[in-house]
RNA sequence: GCCAACGUAGCUCAACUGGUAGAGCGGCUGACUUGUAAUCAGCAGGUUGGGGGUUCGAGUCCCUUCGUUGGCUCCA
């Protein structure tokens, strides 16, 4: 027996007994030992202390590589199972799963009558802290199929006795720490005590396999980071979440407001919010008209027979709100796709239309359960920016590739990273092979010809058509889907839709759906937590707050608004009889971009004084160049304000 | 829909183990006429989410109902 061990570098180590990546760790040195927490061998993921196969190319996996959290987080999830364990009597703890998530991992248990809260998490906490400073070990072992089912029986898991059945593999990995045993595929750090940093979160209902007719089980949330700097950020990032929390900033800012009695789901803009809208709505036109899009307006309600032709009917109807007059049915749209394609349908189309491109600002509704509505990010009515575009099989690439380009020019005034997820065909997809292998090559080849990251979803598109999704990051480093791109071989076909082409035969067009905002409810709610509620000045509900010092200043505040207001800038003049810090601290909670203060001296020069809502303060303005600059940065729809260089 | 927690003035939150519902902010009125993040004083504001029960007595305990929040997608 002979163990050939390839490292990253080339280089070559053997040895003639067995040996794991922490053997080969502290043969080359022992600080490398002490920083590793596991291994990749031959591109798998592998404890540090499991012997590896005699011939194995090995990267050691350190506290700051991109998988050390896979490890340890892994293990945190063990140890809060243990604590529960111990805390509650191994008996009355059955355990269902508990993976690692992003920016985490959780457990879920089945405690019988014991009902959970986030009180518990102290206690369970300072168990978990016993357990990490004991330090044990975390040794793997295996056992046959039939042997797991029995172990796992004879401690009374029987979901883990569910789980062993449904697993094909010879051998039944099984890690142990301590006086607790899991069930696991790994991989694991090296003892409980490797990584101490971690917090538990919450407590939540969760279906065994996430089916809501299987029991509800207990799960414990919690994170876990190899720093102690990167717990507490990480922390930090959720408390500074929180702060942000669009249905907080939202109805304080006077943005909307919820009537959950009489509209749940469905926010009601006031008039600063609307203005937000709007201009949202404006900007996104603006760039339609330029892509060479045809705006069009599609009836709110159609006859049911519309939605059965589209499948809507079939697939669907569970989300769909109805209606019935003179005996005849009628469902709310919840997709603007068959209104669409009935223009498309209303004359002749020509190869030489094509491609053919509706955008529209459609109100749609979709019945959401109760549970799941959350402010402005799950609602039952919203509006998308929504198009659909008609084109050839041979368009579909360069069509592609145009609305990338055109997803990147919407995002670029708001400062959003973003990325894409491309998904294939599924087991159950409608149509021709080779429809589908042209399509997936085209957005795969759009997706290359641009810079932009990307990553394959294999058999995650929709049973109608591959799609690309695209992921935006906020200023705190969290992800929201926002815009798709799907195509579309299904419709075209239900509807019979079909072109002249040159050869005055008929042929089927492709169409792809495609929203930029998605919901623009949603964008709007991740815009306020984007931002904090300080909007850049395009869009700002009230970009100018004019503050006159004491009452006498009122009449020149108020010439000095008119001029800002004939210049298209909304303002607001604050002529109460109150303390000037009052005025400004008030502009300032209301995240105003300008303050324009007047008092005596203003007076006198014909000048404004600047407050920006940074603090920084412009003394003696002349007011037209002022709203020269001013006009500047709303009509580039700047990022940050012009009068900071 | 399901599990858990929560629901007190417009907002944020008090009210010891059941014993007279309170404060700050905001609002209104008055005084002050203010120079870059809260001037002072007074007044109003509540069927403690709704309904029922236990009790001499319920914001507090029990039941029920409505709503909010965290989750119910991440698969050993």
């Amino acid at each position: 027996m002979h163990w050939i061990i390839e490292l990253p570098d080339g280089t070559i180590k053997e040895y003639d007994k067995p040996v794991s990546p922490a053997d080969v760790a502290a043969d080359i040195s022992s600080g490398l030992l002490k920083k590793a927490i596991g291994a990749e061998v031959n591109g798998n993921l592998w404890d540090l202390k499991r012997v590896m196969p005699e011939k194995a190319k090995l990267r050691l996996i350190l506290e700051k590589d991109y998988e050390a959290p896979i490890f340890y987080r892994h293990t945190f999830s063990h140890i809060l199972a243990q604590a529960v364990m111990r805390i509650y009597g191994e008996k009355n703890v059955k355990l269902a799963i508990g993976p690692v998530i992003e920016d985490g991992f959780y457990y879920d248990f089945d405690l019988g009558d014991v009902k959970l809260s986030e009180d518990d998490l102290p206690k369970i906490e300072a168990e978990m802290a016993k357990i990490v400073k004991e330090n044990l070990p975390v040794e793997r072992f295996e056992l046959t199929k039939d042997e797991a089912i029995n172990f796992m029986k004879e401690k009374g898991q029987l979901y883990k006795v569910e789980l062993v059945e449904e697993l094909d593999d010879e051998k039944i990995s099984f890690y142990k720490q301590g006086d607790f045993v899991d069930l696991c595929k790994g991989p694991h750090m090296p003892s409980t005590g490797r990584i101490k940093h971690f917090k538990l979160l919450s407590v939540s209902g969760a279906y065994w396999r996430g089916d809501e007719k299987n029991k509800m089980l207990q799960r414990v949330y919690g994170t876990a980071f190899a720093k102690k700097s990167e717990l507490e950020k990480h922390l930090a990032m959720l408390e500074e979440a929180k702060k942000r929390d669009h249905r907080k900033i939202g109805p304080q800012l006077g943005l909307f407001s919820f009537s959950y009695e009489y509209a749940p789901g469905m926010p009601l803009f006031h008039p600063k919010g609307t203005v937000v809208l709007n201009e949202l709505m404006k900007f996104s036109r603006e760039m339609h008209i330029q892509d060479d899009y045809q705006e069009v307006i599609t009836p709110l309600i159609m006859n049911i027979d519309l939605w059965k032709k589209s499948g809507h009917w079939d697939h669907y109807r569970d989300n769909m709100y109805f209606t019935e007059k003179e005996g005849q049915e009628y469902a709310v749209k919840p997709m603007n796709c068959p209104g669409h394609i009935l223009i498309y349908k209303s004359g002749s189309v020509s190869y030489k239309d094509l491609p053919m491109k509706f955008f529209e600002f459609g109100k749609v509704h979709r019945y959401e359960r109760s549970g799941v509505l959350h402010g402005l990010f799950r609602v039952r009515g919203f509006l998308q920016d929504d198009a659909h575009i008609y084109c050839t099989r041979e368009q579909i690439k360069e069509q592609i590739k145009g609305v990338i380009s055109f997803v990147d020019r919407i995002y670029s005034p708001f400062g959003f990273e973003y990325r894409a997820e491309l998904s294939t065909r599924p087991e159950d997809f409608m149509g021709e092979i080779e429809i589908w292998d042209i399509a997936t090559d085209a957005l795969r080849d759009a997706l290359e010809s641009t810079k932009l990251r990307y990553k394959v979803n294999e058999g995650d598109g929709a049973f109608y058509g591959p799609k690309i999704d695209f992921h935006v990051r906020d200023s705190l480093g969290r992800e929201w889907q926002c815009a798709t791109i799907q195509l579309d071989f299904l419709m075209p076909e239900r509807f019979n839709m079909t072109y002249i082409g040159p050869d005055n035969q008929e042929y089927r067009p492709v169409m792809i759906h495609r929203a930029i905002y998605g919901s623009l409810e949603r964008f709007f709610g991740i815009l306020i937590e984007h931002y904090a509620g300080a909007f850049p000045t395009w869009l700002a509900p009230i970009q100018v707050k004019v503050i006159p010092i004491a009452d006498r200043h009122n009449e020149y505040a108020e010439e000095v608004a008119a001029e800002l207001r004939n210049a298209g800038i909304r303002i607001e003049v604050d002529t109460r009889t109150k303390s000037t810090n009052y005025k400004i601290r008030d502009a300032q909670m209301q995240k105003v971009p300008y303050m324009a203060i007047v008092g005596d001296k203003e007076i006198d020069a014909k000048t404004v004084s600047i407050r920006l809502r940074t603090g920084e303060n412009l003394y003696g303005i002349k007011l037209n160049s002022f709203i020269a600059r001013l006009t500047e940065e709303i009509n580039k729809r700047q990022k940050n304000s012009i009068f900071k260089s």
